[in-house]
DNA sequence: ATGCGGCGTTAAGAAGCCATCAAGATCATT
DNA sequence: AATGATCTTGATGGCTTCTTAACGCCGCAT
């Protein structure tokens, strides 16, 4: 199910969002502020976010600023009508599109479709195998030697990242923003402890990795 | 360069568009209707696809479906204020984005910035190929002779700024400026070090070296 | 011919980063 | 409340990378 978070400081709005979103099957979550929607955006890891730019604690392109700094979850913005300037800003700051208030139900619908139907460009190869083991992105599991491999949701969830950058350089800051959370991206020691579980679980041979390889002062990636 | 296909009957929108356009980089062509904006899309494969709905000859989302039928290039779709019913029919077809007529050149623009933005999520044609090596911006990957070659992050960062000015002069100032920082512009010898390094994991001679030039006095020049 | 400045090359110490291990803290479940 | 799994945190040793300095070469001007 497609999750929206909704950060709109006008109940009403986020009411009729709310019901609306929630009656065509999206899984709605809300915020009425700049902060606690930066943080929801953190805990809730929608597919997409619905953002009014009147906040009353923030402006509104640093909230996008926010979010875009570590991920690139589709930001839909609504405003009020003819702020041309804020328009602009909002969508250079990273917003990937705009509807003018007072807008129709249909409208916001048919953006939010198209902005999740950009956001995930195909569901091309769910599956990755390499000489030793496989991954199955759409069934979440892994199998080597013909068993399945057990890996915990920390573990699943870096394995997923660098599986779907395959042959990609991965950041650190990157693989932790994305795992953790935006708040972790110093804590580089996360990402050893982790990768040493993945490889100990999926390498032949655990201290001299095959597919799991580290880039010294950059990152990780995932060579099949 | 960044290439954009306008496709509208109106001669006057057409004409500013392609004036404003070109004046801010952007490489412009025109079709006046539907059938041979098509042929123009296949011929010109633009990187963005600007399109008035309002188009003599055929109805507008038909044009977008048989622009989506073979790519994925981003469309932004021009229309009267107010037809709600065809924005969605227009999104839903697989248009990326909705102007409505009459619209400010400054909003137009930005969308224009935030469609190619996504479509591309590294700016540039990120692998530039000379006759000795291959160099993958977005994925971090240099190939040469078949094989991966392994960069530090100092020499990544090097070739990065070298590669992203190909063919163009860079100066000491610069390089240092960029890849160590704006405190170290008079710290010559670490250019000459690392370069020294890419030249030897790079070149077919490193002592007589083809593509990472030194401009005497100068600064360095990537010629693939 | 000779001195000078810029460049290429090399090597060694210093600094920072990574792998590994293990113990405490937390969480879910029974 | 107890148990087991998972996550966090700290410490250690080994390795890569960065920094720095020294030396030789070449072209240029005197």
């Amino acid at each position: 199910m497609t999750r929206v978070l909704v950060i709109d400081d006008e109940a009403p709005i986020l009411r009729a969002l709310k019901i609306n979103l929630t009656a065509r099957q999206y899984e709605v979550s809300t915020a009425a502020d700049g902060a606690s929607g930066l943080a929801a955006m953190a805990r809730d890891r929608p597919d997409v976010l619905i953002l009014d730019l009147g906040l009353p604690d923030m402006d509104g392109t640093d909230v996008i600023r926010g979010v875009r700094g570590w991920t690139s979850t589709p930001i839909i913005v609504l405003s009020a009508w003819g702020q041309e300037s804020q328009k602009v800003a909002a969508l250079d700051a990273g917003a990937d599109d705009y509807v003018t208030k007072p807008f129709g139900m249909n409208e916001l619908l048919a953006r939010l479709r198209a902005a999740v139907r950009r956001a995930s460009p195909a569901p091309d190869e769910p599956v990755v195998t390499t000489g030793e083991f496989t991954v199955d992105l759409a069934r979440k599991v892994v199998t080597r030697a013909g068993a399945d491999v057990r890996l915990t949701p920390t573990e699943w969830q870096l394995l997923e990242v660098l599986v779907r950058n395959t042959g990609r350089l991965v950041t650190q800051r990157q693989l932790l923003a994305e795992v953790w959370g935006p708040g972790y991206q110093t804590e580089a020691n996360y990402l050893r402890v982790y990768v040493a579980n993945l490889r100990r679980k999926l390498e032949p041979d655990p201290s001299a990795p095959r597919y799991l390889l580290t880039e010294p002062g950059m990152g990780y990636r995932f060579r099949p």
